[in-house]
This record gives structure tokens, C-alpha cells and sequence, in this order.
DNA sequence: CGCATATTCAACCAACTGGTTGACGATGCC
DNA sequence: GGCATCGTCAACCAGTTGGTTGAATATGCG
């Protein structure tokens, strides 16, 4: 795994880290904050966030008892650039990237909010 | 794992697959061909191609008893717009693509060739 | 100090991954 | 037909992954 493209991508393979790293768009955040929507241990998020910081992807900065947690998108550049030259996809289409961000989003399977009874 | 990204991403995550992808970007390819450079078995090849078929990167087309692989990069669109939302990088950079496949390309260390002793 | 909050650590578990080998089915060729 | 080649399948194995729980550490606060 000496590869520097392989943590970036296989952190990304993970619905839950994507997720993340979405929220994390909009702002800093602290593990306990982060961890809130998911209906997981905190514990198990504490292990997305150590993935996604060894991948570059995220910064981990420890404030009072707090660690925020920053989005470092420049760990993506590499991996971007190696897709880019497969497809020559044109530049930067906020629409398409909107539209993933609201297909996959938080609010979709992850949120305990979104788990009532199965049947209704 | 209902999310379209999510093969396709822990497909890229392997540094074999991404080597097969980076083969198949010069020419369509025999399954036995795309082994042969590789120091493994036949059937962990065809695994491999497998995975990424199931992601969509490839196709596999038999015709006569041997299978064509051929490079579908479209399935890379989505995540690759996924990425840029977050980086606005700039596009398709060739020559960093090119150092890219020069660095992790086939001849790495993947290769039966490049396998001597550790030592020299 | 003593308690609450924030986060990680450690042990454990089930499921998945990436590899192996050997047998098998399908096709092409003499 | 008979043999070689192409590729997959099935069973197996070791190591990794993604989750759990409970204890431990570190900081802030009255």
C-alpha cells in the first residue's frame, strides 16, 4: 500500500466517511457534533475521522477538550487528476457535484433521524 | 453499499486494478494479456476484472474463447465531478496525469520483471 | 476537589478482501 | 476426436475492515 492514490481512495469507498467529509464542507467541526447525525458509536466515527486524517483528507486540531475537524480538499488534487486523465471529463460542473451531494447527502440512510419503523 | 460511488471508488482503491485501468488506456486487452505482466494467478486477475466491470470501469466482450477488456472511463464521471465540488481543481492537468501513470504504472512494483532479490 | 464532557483505546466479532490451488467448461486447431 | 488454450468457479486461507462495548485519559467547571 505504498501508493499515495490508495488511502485517498479507499477512505472515499466509504459511504459514511463521504458523508463526512460533505458536512465538513459547510464547517469545522468537533468529533461529538460530527458524530450526532449518524446512528453509530461515537467510537465508530472516531475510526472514520483517524481513516480520513491518515488519507490527508481531514486535519484533526485539538482545541481545550474539543478536536475540530478540517476538511484539507488538497488531499484530493492527486486522485482527481489521475480520474481526469481517463476521461477528460469538462471542468468543475457544480450543478453534477449539487446534485451528488443531495443524492448521497446526510440526510439519506446514515441519520438516525431517518430511521423510524421500517413500515409504515 | 447502494451508492454509485462506492464501487467505483473501492475499485480505485486497489494499485492492480488501477494498473489493469492504466494498461487498458492504451488498448483493448485479452484477459491473459492483462495478467501477464502481474505477479499473481490468472483467476486473481480475473477477480480483479471482475470488480471492475461490476464498478463499470470496464467491459468484457468474448468473442471467440478469448475475453476483450475494454476501458469504459465514463464511470469515472461521477466521481470525479464528486471530487472537484470539493477542490476546485483546476482541469485536466495532462503532464500531472502523466507523472501520475509514470509513477505507479505497471513497471512498479507489480511486475514479475522488477522482482529480483531485495537486496543488490 | 469532584463531577461532567470529549475523545480515544483495547478487546472482541462478523463480514469482506485479495490471494492461492485444482477442477471445470468452452473454444480453436490438427 | 483429441489436445492445448482461455477463462471462470469453488473451496480455502490469512489479513483487513467496520462495527460493538467498556474502560481509560484529558480537559473544563462549580
Amino acid at each position: 500500500m505504498t501508493n499515495p492514490l490508495d488511502p485517498v481512495f479507499s477512505a472515499l469507498a466509504d459511504p459514511t466517511r463521504r458523508a463526512i467529509l460533505t458536512m465538513l464542507l459547510e464547517d469545522d467541526m468537533a468529533v461529538t457534533d460530527v458524530a450526532e447525525p449518524f446512528a453509530m458509536s461515537l467510537a465508530a466515527i472516531s475510526k472514520h475521522l483517524a481513516v480520513l486524517a491518515d488519507a490527508g483528507l481531514i486535519v484533526r486540531e485539538k482545541r481545550g477538550r474539543v478536536i475540530w475537524c478540517k476538511l484539507e480538499p488538497d488531499a484530493m488534487r492527486g486522485p482527481s487528476v489521475w480520474m481526469q486523465g481517463f476521461g477528460q471529463f469538462e471542468p468543475v460542473d457544480l450543478d453534477a457535484f449539487e446534485r451528488f451531494i443531495e443524492a448521497e447527502g446526510i440526510g439519506a440512510d446514515f441519520s438516525k433521524e431517518n430511521r423510524g419503523p421500517d413500515l409504515d
